[in-house]
RNA sequence: GCGCCCGUAGCUCAGGUGGAAAGAGCAACGGACUUCUAAUCCGUGAGCCGGGGGUUCGAGUCCUCCCGGGCGCACCA
C-alpha cells in the first residue's frame, strides 16, 4: 500500500547516496563503509521537513569535522525531479531538507483510493500469529484486569491483521485443575445447602452469590436428582453445568465489548487426549526433568529461570504449568510462527520459566512474546472505586460497559502503554465534554459528517481527488493535517510491530485536535469553489482516517452526536 | 534478600533503532459564538526528565550503583 512518507524518505536517501558517491569520485571525501544513517523529522520546523545525521557518523572515516563533511555532501546534492527545495547544514552537522509542500497533497488521492485500507500493509506476509488474551478463569465474572486485557488484545489483533499477519484470537479456558476442584466443591456445598443439608465451602472456595444462583437454577431444571449420586458424579455434573453457564456469560460480555474470539481452547481437552502426558514424556526423554520428594520437576533453571518447577505433584496430578507447556507446544504445532500472551502483572514471574519450557521443547523462545499489563485502578469522584455502583460488588466487565459504555472503556484502556498502571476515571469516561478524550475524537468525526451532509444538501458536488486542484491547500492548519494523515501508515506499522495499540488513541487525539483547529480557522462551505472542493476532500480524508483508527480500536465513529 | 515494571510540569501521561531550545491533555489564569455542531478554538504561566557515577561529538533515551512506589518469588493458577 502507498505510504508517501517512506516514498519521500527513499527519494531523500537517493539524493544522499548519490552525493556520497560523487564526493568520493572527486576525492573530496574518502569513505569505504557506508554508515547506517537515518532520515528523521526534526523536532523544530525551522530545521526543515527531514534531516539526516550522516555527516555526524563519518568524522573518523573521512578524518574531518562533521560540519565540513556536511558541506561537501550538500554541495554535491542533485535535487532535480524531487520535492526538495532547499538543503542546509546546521547544528553539529545535520543536513536539513526543506520540501515543497506540494508533496503532501498526494496523500488525499491515496486515501480516497485506498479508503478503509489506507494504512494497511503486508509487512506480516501472511505469517500466522496467535494472540491469546483474557483467558479469565471460568469460575466467575470477569474483572477489570480481564477488561483491560480484552481491549488491549483485541486492538492488538486488529493491528497485526492490518499489517498483514494471519491472526488468530484465542481464549484459553482453564477448565481443569485445582481451582475447578474448588469450584466444584463450592457448587456442591451450595447445592446441598439449598436442600437443607449441612455442607461447607472449602477454605479456598468460591463464596460469591453467583454460585448459589447457579445451583438455584439447576435445581429449578433438574431438581434433586444429584442428591443421591456418588460425590464424584455429582460434582462433575454441577461443575459442567456452571462452567457452561459462565462461559456463555463471558462470551456474551465480551461480545458486548466488541471482542470475538476465533478459538476457545479448553485446557481439559489437553488432558483428555493425553497432550499433557506426551509433553511431560518428551521433556523426560530429553533429560530436562528429575524426581524429588515424590514430585516430577522441570529443570527450568537450566533455561534461565530462577528455580526449577513442579510438573507433576506428589499427589500424581499435573500442575497448571505442565498443561501450559503442552498448550504452547500445541500452539507451535498448529503452525503459529509467533505466540503472543497477554498476562496480568501478577504473572510476570512466569515468563522466564515459560520461555524456558518453550526452549526445552526445541523452539526459539523469542517466538513466545508475553505482554505484561499493570493493574487497573478505578476512580469515582476522585477516590478509588472498588465496588460497582449497581451491585455493590467488585466491578465486572459488564458493570463497566453498563456504566461508561463500550467505546469509552475501550478507548481508556488503550490510552496507556500496558506497562504503566492505569488510572481509570469513571466520571470522566461518561462526561460529554471536551475533557473526555473519546468524545473529543468522535465529535471530530461527527462534525465532519455534518459538514459533508450540508454540502450535499446544498447540491455541492465533490470532485474526485485526482480532478481537484489541491494545491490551494496552503493554510498552516491544512498542511498540518496533511502531514498527520501521511504519517498514518507508519503509525500503524510501528504500533503493530511494537505490539502497542495505545499509539492509536494518541494518534486519533492528535488528528482530531488538528481538525478542530482547522475548523475554527477555516470555513469550508461558502468558500471560493476551488478552495471549498479542496477542503471538502481534505476533511473527507480526515474522516476516513479517523474511522480507520477507531475501527482498529473497536470503537464506533458516529455520524452525528 | 532476589527478580520484573514504574519514577518526566500541580495531576494523568507521551517522548520509533541515542540527536538540534524537553511535549500533550487536565487543572489555573485571560480571550473567541449574528458564520459549516462552543461537546470547539486561541493565548499565558508551569520542569536539576527520582539521585550519583560512566559510555560519546551528543543521554529523558544505553551501562552501573543508590533512593522511592507497585507486583512477584507454592507440589495455586
Amino acid at each position: 500500500m502507498a505510504d508517501i512518507i517512506s516514498d519521500i524518505e527513499k527519494s531523500i536517501k537517493d539524493v544522499i547516496d548519490r552525493a556520497v558517491k560523487k564526493a568520493c569520485e572527486t576525492q573530496e571525501l574518502n569513505i569505504t563503509v557506508m554508515p547506517d544513517y537515518i532520515i528523521e523529522v526534526p523536532r523544530e520546523k525551522t530545521n526543515g521537513d527531514f534531516a539526516t545525521n550522516i555527516a555526524m557518523l563519518l568524522p573518523k572515516q573521512a578524518k574531518m569535522p562533521p560540519r565540513k563533511i556536511a558541506e561537501i555532501l550538500t554541495s554535491h546534492m542533485d535535487t532535480a525531479d524531487t520535492y526538495i527545495e532547499k538543503v542546509e547544514t546546521a547544528g553539529p552537522g545535520f543536513i536539513n531538507f526543506y520540501l515543497n509542500n506540494k508533496w503532501l497533497i498526494n496523500v488525499i488521492p491515496v486515501i480516497e483510493k485506498e479508503a478503509e485500507n489506507y494504512g494497511r500493509c503486508n509487512k506480516g506476509q501472511g505469517k500466522k500469529i496467535n494472540v491469546e488474551f483474557v483467558s479469565a478463569n471460568p469460575t466467575g465474572p470477569m474483572h477489570m484486569g480481564n477488561a483491560r486485557g480484552a481491549a488491549l488484545g483485541d486492538s492488538l489483533a486488529n493491528l497485526l491483521e492490518a499489517v498483514g499477519y494471519d491472526v488468530t484470537k484465542e481464549f484459553y479456558v482453564n477448565d481443569s485443575g485445582n481451582q475447578i476442584e474448588n469450584f466444584g466443591k463450592s457448587l456442591e456445598a451450595r447445592y446441598l445447602q439449598l436442600f437443607g443439608i449441612e455442607a461447607e465451602i472449602p477454605e479456598e472456595g468460591y463464596h460469591g452469590e453467583d454460585i448459589i444462583e447457579h445451583m438455584r437454577e439447576l435445581i429449578k431444571i433438574e431438581g434433586d436428582k444429584y442428591l443421591n449420586v456418588p460425590e464424584e458424579e455429582r460434582r462433575a455434573r454441577l461443575t459442567e453445568y456452571a462452567l457452561e453457564k459462565n462461559l456463555a456469560r463471558m462470551k456474551k460480555d465480551l461480545a458486548d465489548f466488541g471482542v470475538e474470539f476465533d478459538i476457545w481452547f479448553s485446557e481439559q481437552t489437553l488432558h483428555k487426549v493425553g497432550k499433557v502426558e506426551q509433553t511431560i514424556d518428551y521433556l523426560k526423554e530429553k533429560g530436562y526433568t528429575y524426581e524429588s520428594e515424590d514430585a516430577l520437576w522441570f529443570k527450568a533453571s537450566q533455561f534461565g529461570a530462577e528455580k526449577d518447577e513442579v510438573l507433576i505433584r506428589s499427589n500424581g496430578l499435573p500442575t497448571y504449568f505442565a498443561a501450559d507447556i503442552a498448550y504452547h507446544k500445541n500452539k507451535f504445532e498448529r503452525g503459529f510462527e509467533i505466540a503472543i500472551d497477554i498476562w496480568g502483572a501478577d504473572h510476570h514471574g512466569h515468563i522466564p520459566r515459560m520461555k524456558g519450557a518453550v526452549e526445552a521443547l526445541g523452539y526459539n523462545p523469542d517466538r513466545l512474546h508475553v505482554i505484561i499489563m499493570q493493574l487497573v485502578r478505578l476512580y469515582r469522584q476522585g477516590e478509588i472505586a472498588r465496588m460497582s455502583k449497581r451491585t455493590g460488588r467488585a466491578v465486572t466487565l459488564s458493570d463497566l460497559i453498563e456504566e461508561v459504555g463500550r467505546d469509552a472503556a475501550r478507548f481508556f484502556f488503550n490510552m496507556r502503554s500496558a506497562d504503566t498502571h492505569l488510572d481509570f476515571d469513571l466520571d470522566l469516561a461518561v462526561t460529554q465534554s471536551t475533557d473526555n478524550p473519546v468524545f473529543y475524537v468522535q465529535y471530530a468525526h461527527a462534525r465532519i459528517c455534518s459538514i459533508l451532509r450540508q454540502a450535499e444538501e446544498n447540491g455541492i458536488t465533490i470532485l474526485p481527488a485526482e480532478e481537484a486542484n489541491l494545491e490551494v491547500l496552503t493554510e498552516e492548519s491544512e498542511l498540518a493535517i496533511l502531514r498527520k494523515l501521511a504519517d498514518f501508515p507508519s503509525e500503524i506499522l510501528n504500533s503493530a510491530l511494537a505490539y502497542e495499540p495505545y499509539h492509536l488513541t494518541r494518534y486519533s487525539l492528535e488528528l482530531s485536535s488538528l481538525f478542530h483547529t482547522f475548523y475554527n480557522s477555516c470555513r469550508v462551505i461558502g468558500q471560493e469553489e476551488n478552495i471549498m472542493i479542496a477542503r471538502l476532500l481534505l476533511i473527507k480524508s480526515v474522516k476516513q482516517v479517523l474511522k480507520n483508527t477507531l475501527t482498529l480500536l473497536g470503537i464506533t465513529a458516529p455520524e452525528r452526536m
